[in-house]
DNA sequence: CTGAAAGCGCTTACAG
DNA sequence: CTGAAAGCGCTTACAG
C-alpha cells in the first residue's frame, strides 16, 4: 500500500502535475473539463497532501513552536491550550516543549526546533538564558517571548502589568485597614515574580509602611509551597493579618495551612491570590485574586507571531503590556471584621 | 542571510555532500583528516541540519500526534505532559491537538496530522467517530488509544480498569456503613464514566442494595458541575450519606455545595473523588479518591506507540489495562461518626 | 576510503 | 489553457 502521490493522480488523470498542483491549491484557471478530471481521480486514488514535500519546497511549514516551563501548572495548561486554539484557527499546528524550568532541555527543544523548521516560536522562557533566543532570531525565525520577561532588547513580548497587578493588590487591602501584610512570592529569580513585590512595596511605602525582610516567603508557584510557606508566617511574633500570595495554587494552599491552625479567612487573615484559576472562584471562601488575561495574553502573543511570519510588521519590536484586574470575592475583609 | 546546507558545507572542505552527510550521522567511515576538515567547516558556517529534508527523503518525521480532548483539564494535561516527556526522551516532538470534544476539530487535526506525515499518533477520544482512526491506519500510521475506549478492534489501547475502580470506591464506602450513596458522573457517552459506573452497580448489587436512578446525576468534569449535581442530590427526599464522584475537580465542588448546605464532610457526608490529582491531597478535608497511574498510563501509551514505530511488535493488537488505587484520606467516615 | 547522482513529493517560473 | 523541468536539502545505493 504506497502512498499516493500528486504524480499518480497526473497519470490516472492524464494530465501533468502540474495541472494536479494547480487544482488541489486553486492557484491557477483549469479547464472545467480537466478540473472534473482531476477531481475524480484525486477521489478515486484518496489522495492525501504530503505537508512535508510542501514544506521542504515552500520554506514554510506552518508550524509554531510553543515552549513552557511545565504544563501540568494550570496558568500554562490554560495559555497553551489557547495559543493552541487562536493558532489552528490561523492554520498553525504546535509542537509543544516542556522545559521543565531547565535550560538544557530548553537549549535541546530549540534546537529541534530550529531542525524542524518551524516558522516561529512562542517563548515562555525557562529563566536566565539568553542565548537560546539568539540562535532562533540568528536562523531568521520570529519569536515572541510571553508571560516572562527576558534580557533582550530586539524581540517582541507580551507581558503583564504584573508591578501595577501588585500594587492593586496590596492596595486592597491597605484599603481594609490592614497594616501588617506578608506576601508569598514565586521563585525570585523571575521577571513576573519579582515585579509583582515590586508593586507590593510601592503600595506599602506610599502608605508609610515598611517593608519588612520576614514578611516575605519565596515558594514554588505549586501548591504544597505556599502551605508551607503560610506555616512559617503564621510562626513570626507578629501575625499578619493579611497575605499577598502570588498565584491561586500557593493561595489554597496557604489557606489550607491557615485553617489547619485554626484561622478563619478572611477573619482572622485576608488572602489574595495571582491568576484567577478556574478554581479560584469554587474554593471556600471564594479567592480574592488578580485575574490574568489568559486570553488576551495567549491571543496577543499568536497574533504578533503571525503578523511576524507574514513579515507583515515594522522592523522595531513590540511590547505588548496586558492590565490584570482585581476580582474581590470572599477571603478579604475588613481587618477586625467578625464572622456573622 | 541564506540558509547553509550540506552542499555549502561540502565546498568549504572541499569533499563531497555524501562525505558531510556521513560525518554529520555518524552512518560510514571517514579518514580522520577529512572528517576533521568537515567539522570546522560545519563549525565555521554554523551548519544546521534541516528535518524537514531529512524527513521528506527517510520517510519519517519523528513526530508524534497528541489528541486529547482539553489539555487544561488537569487530568489531561498531566498526562499530555508526561507523553511529552517520555516523546522527548525517545527522540521524538509532539504536535498537541486540543479536539475539544468536537468531532468535526477532532477530524481537522487528524487530517493535518496525516499531511504532517507524522509517525505515530496517541488518542484520547472526543467520542463517537470512529473514522478519523480508520483514516490514520490506512494511512499506515500507527495509533495508540488511551484512556477513552473506541469501538475498534484493531488499535492498539491503554485504559484503566474502570470497572474495579468504579467498585472499590463504592466499596470502600459500603464497608464503612453507607446504604444510600450516590454517584456524580461524567458524560454518559465517555467509556471511563459508564465503566465506573458499572462498578459501582456491582458493588451495590453484591450487598443487595438496589440501584436507584435518583441518585445518579451526570456532570462534565468540570468542577462547576460537580457543585450543581451535589445542589440536586441534596434536595433529595432521603439524602445521600455518601456520593462517589468521577473526578476530583466534581468532588471539589461537590464538597463545596455540600459546605454552602451546612453540611460537614465527612461526618454529614462522605466523599470519594477520582484521579487524585495534586489539590486532591491539599482541600480541607483531604479528599479520598481513586489514583490513576498517570505516568503509567502515559508511558505505556508513549513506549507502545514507539514499539508499533519502529514495527518491531507483532501484528496483534494490545489492550494494556492498569490498575487505580483506592487512596484513603480524611473526605470519608464511618457512616454515623460525629466530628470529634 | 570517497563521490556522482537519483530521488523523496511537492511548487512554480518559464515557455508555448 | 497546459506542461516539462528545476529545485527545495537531504540520504543512500552504486561504483570505483
Amino acid at each position: 500500500m504506497k502512498r499516493v502521490t500528486i504524480k499518480d493522480v497526473a497519470i490516472e488523470a492524464g494530465v501533468s502535475v502540474t495541472t494536479v498542483s494547480h487544482v488541489i491549491n486553486e492557484t491557477r484557471y483549469v479547464n472545467p473539463d480537466t478540473k472534473l478530471k482531476v477531481q475524480n481521480a484525486l477521489e478515486k486514488l484518496g489522495y492525501r497532501p504530503n505537508s512535508v514535500a510542501r514544506s521542504l519546497r515552500m520554506g514554510t511549514t506552518k508550524t509554531i513552536g510553543l515552549i513552557v516551563p511545565d504544563a501540568s501548572n494550570l496558568f500554562f495548561a490554560e495559555v497553551a491550550r489557547k495559543i493552541e486554539d487562536f493558532g489552528y484557527q490561523q492554520g498553525y499546528s504546535v509542537i509543544l516543549g516542556n522545559s521543565d524550568n531547565d535550560s538544557d532541555k530548553q537549549t535541546n527543544y530549540i534546537n529541534t526546533l530550529i531542525a524542524k523548521q518551524v516558522d516561529g516560536v512562542i517563548f515562555i522562557s525557562a529563566g536566565g538564558e539568553v542565548q537560546d533566543l539568539q540562535q532562533l532570531l540568528g536562523n531568521n525565525i520570529p519569536v515572541v517571548v510571553a508571560d516572562r520577561d527576558v534580557p533582550l532588547e530586539m524581540v517582541d513580548v507580551v507581558l503583564l502589568d504584573n508591578e501595577k497587578a501588585g500594587y492593586d493588590a496590596t492596595h486592597h487591602l491597605l484599603n481594609l485597614g490592614h497594616e501588617c501584610i506578608a506576601c508569598i512570592t514565586g521563585p525570585n529569580d523571575l521577571s513576573p515574580s519579582m515585579l509583582r513585590v515590586e508593586g507590593y512595596r510601592r503600595a506599602l511605602s506610599e502608605r508609610g509602611i515598611a517593608f519588612r525582610e520576614d514578611l516575605i516567603k519565596a515558594g514554588d508557584f505549586r501548591f504544597k509551597s505556599g502551605e508551607v510557606a503560610m506555616r512559617e508566617l503564621l510562626k513570626q511574633s507578629c501575625r499578619p493579618t493579611a497575605v499577598f500570595i502570588l498565584n491561586d495554587m500557593m493561595a489554597i494552599g496557604a489557606m489550607t495551612a491557615a485553617r489547619k491552625e485554626g484561622l478563619s479567612v478572611p477573619y482572622d487573615l485576608s488572602v489574595v491570590g495571582f491568576d484567577d484559576i478556574e478554581i479560584a472562584s469554587a474554593v471556600i471562601p471564594a479567592l480574592t485574586t488578580i485575574a490574568q488575561p489568559f486570553d488576551k495574553l495567549a491571543e496577543s502573543a499568536t497574533s504578533l507571531l503571525i503578523e511576524r511570519m507574514k513579515g507583515e510588521s515594522t522592523q522595531e519590536k513590540k511590547r505588548i503590556i496586558l492590565d490584570a484586574t482585581l476580582v474581590v470575592r470572599e477571603s478579604t475583609c475588613q481587618r477586625g471584621s467578625v464572622d456573622a
